[in-house]
DNA sequence: AAGGTAGGCAACCGCCACACG
DNA sequence: TCGTGTGGCGGTTGCCTACCT
């Protein structure tokens, strides 16, 4: 622990600690011993709400000693970005939205939070969750139906090659960026263009149409 | 009605990347 | 540049409930 934490909060509403919430924290920090771990009570939800709706979303260690939950920073923001945070969307998958998840994860593979951010209101636990215990066994069901399975496997191979492929362009077109020399009319990245991709801006999220332009089902 | 089993989901674990001193 | 703390992510576990025998 080298960070200075002697502040008051600052203008963007971070949360900055002052000496005494500093001995707060030192109080009410567990142990692996004492830490309370398991399903949340609706206490325990109302007071990490409280504390997040006046402190915001940064410092998840803070946040937790700061609601007197014996609770660790990752179980708060856990807690929070599947459950608590405004505007989530629970259960009720809509056909459009799993035909979208599925052509993103045939794009993806599991990148599970990039995938939520194209879902909105879904948290990345939910697709993931969603996928195991739904859309794998119906992809497997469908491959057995169309006696694939061999063929399927041939093929999960070469994707997955073509993914790793894919992971290493993309971290080369954002270097590229970075060092200004993507862009032109001769960029070397193709059809897919990463920010295209994920640039929500102007678009109905559930509509399918963008999608059909990096990858069909 | 009771016990066993499977499915669904919430939460934890461990690793990694990044920020900061 | 290096060490440390923290947040974010994907994989996995374990509990709860519904269904079956």
């Amino acid at each position: 622990m080298g960070r200075k934490v002697d502040h008051d909060e600052n203008i963007k509403g971070e949360m900055i600690m002052k000496p005494l919430e500093e001995a707060v924290l030192k109080d009410m920090s567990t142990t692996k011993k004492d830490v309370n771990k398991g399903t949340w009570t609706a206490e325990e939800d109302r007071k990490l709400a409280e504390v997040i709706a006046i402190h915001g979303t940064k410092r998840w260690k803070i946040i937790a000693a700061k609601a007197g939950l014996n609770r660790c920073g990752k179980s708060c923001r856990l807690r929070w970005m599947n459950y608590l945070r405004p505007n989530i969307k629970r259960g009720n998958i809509s056909e459009q939205e799993e035909d979208l998840i599925l052509r993103l994860h045939k794009l993806l593979g599991n990148r599970w939070s990039l995938i939520a951010g194209r879902l909105p209101g879904r948290t990345d636990n939910e697709i993931k969750n969603y996928w195991n215990s739904h859309l794998s066994k119906k992809i497997e069901l469908k491959d057995r139906q169309s006696g694939a399975s061999e063929i399927r496997e041939m093929y999960v191979g070469e994707k997955r090659k073509v993914m790793e492929s894919k992971e290493i362009n993309l971290e080369v077109m954002k270097e590229e960026e970075i060092n200004g020399c993507n862009g032109g009319e001769g960029s070397p990245s193709g059809s897919f263009n990463v920010d295209d991709f994920f640039d929500f801006s102007n678009e109905d999220p559930l509509n399918l149409e963008w999608m059909s332009r990096f990858v069909q089902l």
